[in-house]
DNA sequence: ACTAGATTTGTTATCGATAACATAATATAA
DNA sequence: TTATATTATGTTATCGATAACAAATCTAGT
């Protein structure tokens, strides 16, 4: 760590024996500069180890060149997922992305919405639908494009990517009765904290009543039941309460193999005692014994069209008048060895 | 999404009725303004929604308040803690998080660095000891606290927060041994993309030899072994190859998850007839029947200690030279199921 | 060789804030 | 009340780059 300060483009410019404009365009592609004059000041450059500030060009250019991402957890290998895809999808575009964490909380979710506009970024993605009505402000007059994913809100600021959470809870429940199973539970959290975690027992909840089915074996807690150690416990509890329970889903693929192991531990055989789906299509439930019934949302998909959108948005000419995108997300059941009914 | 544009700070000022340099302080905290005008200026500040430029006062003060960070992988709960305990222990000094994923190459990583660079960070922090040479220059003349993380590399470019691959291996082999196994086989990854599983391996070997033990049960491939249907895959290989195993290690917990679901499935006992241990402490490992034996290098602790160092270096006075600190994290061999040795 | 047109380079103003200094307003002490 | 210290506000220059325009150089066709 040397701690003489950085050298400017004019610092460049001086030792090419140029204009720092000139400099200015030589680093650039696209831009008119001869061959030789480039080759002196690459060369210039390389001496001087200089690094171009993209502060002081984003000042000018007003193109800061990333895109601000807001997500509940860093450690979700679903939205990690969606990350990989934003990442890739705007990488092309010379695009960085300037990641935040809410852990679940719409009153974080504010402050990084805030703190992040700060930056000046070309477009903002947030997780889910439902925000503060200050940050609903925030984003609606940030004068860049907005895009929700993971979730279908009744009123989009600008675009969305996502999928219904109830339908998907929708989705589990109809399966569930279709496989015959009657006594059917609901491993999950709460409202206020895991939006679509709720959105998705309720959709569940609603099909078990229109299937004219039991609805009171839920477990539910005021965190989000999201961990396999949650899920193990929660369990737990379910079969104290609730020991004819002939099926369970749960908020996630985690906490649905916690479940399975309180299963497995208990000596109850899984799905024969027990059946059991998931949501998110992690890897841990392609690759456990049994394999879990889950569903897949597309993960990554939800980032590469959030990218896409948001690449074409920003090429467009301001002239015509962008219209907000809604690109539903489509799931896939994969119905896996965990939910398999028993012939009896 | 309104499309005109931002209004600046002098926009308030005029709204305001004072200079905009009275606005920039009123909205500074430390600063001296009367009860009166900072009020009046919050107002205005509110009415036209403004939102301050941090690109431009960057440029200014000179401070860009981020830290660049880069990690091998986004999906990979031990780099999502270390960032989770990164990302706290740099909100208090106001230091925001910039991430970027090299994909356990180190080609990809110079370009990252670089990219990053440009954007002015106040300190950097990589992962690993293993940089190209063009990046290691990148760094140490990057003209800001440098930290390297998830490793002792033998010549650190600035500051260290990490712990020996190489002495996690060899933990993990000792115990083995004296737990009374003696056909011992590895799985893992190789050494041109994931430099620290194959140290891990390096040491892991080395201590077989130590011990008078073959050292030939194991397998690699050209990719990092660290999912779990590598974990699977690789097992089953090796259950061809080297029926007479008796123990594993696994470069990672989930491919460990993934070698002991390939014993399950071919009707082997884990551990009667193959003891398996992983590397992480990932959630998967406490969670499983039976519980995996792992090491838990504290992937959280390495974050907040790199934010420590981070914070510390950054308040100090330029006067007195920094000296480069080089913490060594504990390791922790959680003792599990897994690997328990029947005495036969 | 000469001129129109294309290409390369330079000059000046600017992006939006803050530092540093200058000045005005207020508070405090003698 | 006056002098002095303190606090509040304003002015100007600057951070490091690029846009917009201007000037200089080169190229090609006749």
């Amino acid at each position: 760590m040397s701690s003489k300060k950085a050298p400017t483009m004019s610092d460049v410019a001086k030792l090419a024996g140029v204009s720092s404009m000139t400099v200015s365009r030589a680093l650039r592609s696209g831009t008119s500069a001869s061959a030789k004059t480039r080759a002196k000041i690459q060369a210039a450059a390389d001496e001087l180890g200089y690094v171009l500030d993209s502060t002081a060009a984003g000042l000018s250019t007003r193109k800061t060149g990333f895109v601000a991402v807001t997500i509940p957890s860093i450690n979700n290998a679903n939205f990690a997922q969606t990350v990989q895809g934003l990442t890739e999808g705007l990488r092309e575009a010379n695009l960085q992305v300037l990641l935040a964490y809410t852990g679940y909380s719409l009153q974080e979710e504010e402050r990084m919405v805030q703190g992040l506009l700060q930056r000046r970024p070309e477009a903002i993605v947030v997780t889910g639908g439902v925000h503060s009505d200050k940050c609903r402000r925030y984003l609606a007059e940030s004068g860049v494009p907005v895009v929700e994913m993971w979730d279908m809100p009744a009123t989009p600021i600008n675009h969305v990517v996502g999928f219904s959470n109830k339908q998907a809870g929708k989705t589990m429940a109809q399966f569930l009765q279709q496989q015959g199973f009657r006594k059917i539970g609901f491993i999950g959290g709460n409202a206020a904290i895991d939006v679509r975690g709720y959105d998705r027992r309720r959709g569940f909840l609603e099909a078990l009543d229109a299937y004219g089915l039991e609805r009171h074996r839920y477990w539910q807690s005021d965190q989000p039941v999201l961990t396999m150690e949650e899920g193990a416990s929660a369990m737990e509890t379910l079969l104290e309460q609730y020991p004819d329970t002939e099926a369970v889903m749960c908020a996630s693929d985690l906490s649905a193999f916690g479940a399975m192991m309180t299963c497995v531990r208990q000596g109850l055989s899984v799905p024969d005692d027990m059946a059991i789906c998931g949501f998110g299509a992690y890897d841990i439930s392609g690759n456990s014994v049994p394999e879990i019934t889950t569903l897949d949302v597309s993960a990554l998909s939800i980032g590469t069209e959030t990218a896409r959108i948001i690449v074409a948005a920003l090429s467009k000419d301001n002239k015509e008048p962008i219209s907000a995108e809604v690109v539903e997300i489509e799931t896939k059941l994969l119905v896996r060895p965990s939910t398999e009914k028993i012939s009896s």
